[in-house]
DNA sequence: CGATAACCGAGACGGTACGTCGAGTCTTGGC
DNA sequence: GCCAAGACTCGACGTACCGTCTCGGTTATCG
């Protein structure tokens, strides 16, 4: 298993597993977390991530530059790591209805964006990893790849089991299914989502259509 | 009044009219255009926001670094009317039916997310330039309300015409049939857009739904 | 005339003249002997040269590291011209009797051998030099050279004048009559060197030759 | 009692007899070896001092560098007992002659400067191992101090036996017939030395004085 | 027309942070 | 208790930009 897809708390931030005897004294786990603490107190102290330097992250967390960087290569990684920390775990899926499923990848995503709007922190650093575009593609490829797959895994299974249209692009089945939440939760600033039906509306909306139906 | 909010072209970047009569040597308006051009060109060349350097702007526009300062007080004062200069202009729709004006919003966005000009925008400005908020506020209300606005102006008078169902939230029919080509333009890396039939089949697969046809 | 070897203070530290036109702001020399002083004071304070550090004098100098290493490339640069501003301006030779010069030669080196001692930072830049080679090879090239050639040219004349004999080698001749005083100026650490006829000894011992008169 | 003056022949580096009983594994004294040949190894490979890390002595012995503090407290005591280990035998003197003596003297001073192995003791540690006081001490102490008075025991019999002249200061005499070749083998840098006559030719002229015979 | 004042390129200035390296100490598992 | 390995805190290294400042020199406009 990747560590480096998994949640940070099944592997070292840096991919080698805490089980695998090494040689040497061994990285201390207290410290890892030290360090994240130390980011996420930094942020909700008001800074931005531009503001945010590693001088002052090892500082703050009592420990020495050299140390955060045998961790993390550079701040991208690093925040990345507290990122994920600090988000909802992916949610399991049943896997006995692809819409079923899909309500649910989509209900995570909606309590994603309101936490991303209640927790600051997370607002912060998901609204401001634009101005770090190797932390941007770095999470692309570890977080949002993943759930990308996800949700067209489900969706080839809704396909097979003759839920999903079968004459349509995958990919333009995906995005119609998913789009929609993922525009409201990541891309519109104010738009409402605390009604707990939203998911399950919008799949089911955009599997019936939008088209009036056919009169008579 | 902020005058980093007020049109460019209205005055100078730092608000100062250009017919307004001064002592001494006027600025140089052809300065102006070289810096910014500077900075299309170095963003155009892959740098992210966070490379731009102040200093490699006044290098690259063959400018001291007080003559960047003299005109924009910081990065963000710059970039703001780097992309103010970029703005593009509004689709124009026939107005006959609300299916085919869609498609030509669609189409319009799927363009743009294809014009490498504007690519870094797209990206570093549209969907995380956290960063910046200034920045951020003002593509927000100047270019983005405008053109949701405009979505939700077309899908009304679909829902009217009797296009549209009329039993769903007018906001969540704007969702569906905007946000596939949002997304794939926007937010995901690398998606294809050059398929021309692209926006049409986005918006009719959208309106004929995804769900399989009832059997029989 | 090159200035590195000339003393610092007939030009920049970096070799440009200060008269030399330039472009930008020029460098300012109040910052150049406020960096030196910031040395002279450290180490007066009880610093070892290793001790010394580019960013404690930069700190103690009220100034930034840039402009430290704007000057001089590294420590060992920067403490040669430190060494040359403290030591005495080499000896004007009359240029009439070779052996007066080579005795005016000598005093010059007693006397900095005695400086060594009083003046304890002379004693600990000059002493501590083994342990930063770089400044070693850079002091030997810059200052000891000259030196060397100046008592060469002294001895070349004194051979030719016929003040010295002409059957043995230019450099044993030299080192015959130098090297007493070296010893003992920089090698052996007591030795006494306040009589100030000791350089007229030397020289005129080494003349006459230390063997006993032949008897009769 | 300091330890790292004690002579290493009789102990532990750090002054612990190899004979003393101790509980535990005992330390091998293989490891204290490894990790002085590795200075040496270094020093001969051209670094200097100042380039002389713990961390590379460590890791060129195959030593963990708490091996290499447990026996030494820090980098000078471990270079005082290389450098001993170093030592090299005086040379034998006849004593028939106090001018063959002494060019016998001179030539152990000679072929010294050439043995490359010895080179960087007699640049660091010799001439200007000033940021090492202990260093420079005990190297003072035990040799440099040792063979000045042989120097001068026989230039006193010298002048015993009629040989010197004996109107001069001993410190004076021995200088001058000994300087030059300690001068051209520590502190001139690439002077040749494998002229196996010099010695001879150093001594006799120094003798003869380098004044032109007077004429007639 | 000449003075004046703001402009201009260049680059020095005091800072802050970068990412690396070594010092000397501590902590593993294994001998 | 020794050993190799390597993590730990600390502090300096030399570089890059920040935003400000000061040079010599260049235009416009005003008197």
């Amino acid at each position: 298993m990747d560590s480096s897809t998994a949640p940070a708390r099944d592997g070292r931030p840096d991919g080698t597993e805490y089980g695998t005897p090494r040689r040497g004294r061994p990285r201390s786990e207290a410290v890892d977390q030290a360090i994240m603490d130390a980011v996420e107190r930094l942020m909700a102290g008001g800074s931005s991530l531009a503001e945010l330097s590693m001088e002052g992250v090892a500082q703050a967390a009592g420990v020495g530059k050299a140390t955060v960087y045998r961790r993390w290569p550079n701040k991208e990684a690093l925040l990345i790591d507290v990122v994920r920390r600090l988000e909802e775990p992916e949610p399991e899926l049943a896997g006995e209805s692809a819409r079923d499923d899909l309500v649910a990848l989509l209900d995570f995503l909606r309590r994603r964006g309101l936490a991303k709007r209640s927790r600051w922190i997370l607002k912060a650093a998901l609204s401001q990893m634009g101005s770090l575009p190797a932390l941007q593609s770095l999470y692309q490829e570890r977080v949002v790849r993943r759930r990308q797959e996800l949700a067209r895994e489900v969706v080839r299974r809704g396909v097979a089991s003759g839920e999903f249209r079968s004459d349509v692009d995958l990919d333009l089945l995906v995005e119609i299914l998913v789009a929609p939440m993922l525009v409201r939760s990541v891309l519109w600033q104010d738009a409402p989502l605390d009604d707990p039906r939203l998911s399950e509306l919008m799949v089911d909306t955009a599997m019936q259509g939008v088209a009036a139906p056919a009169a008579g």
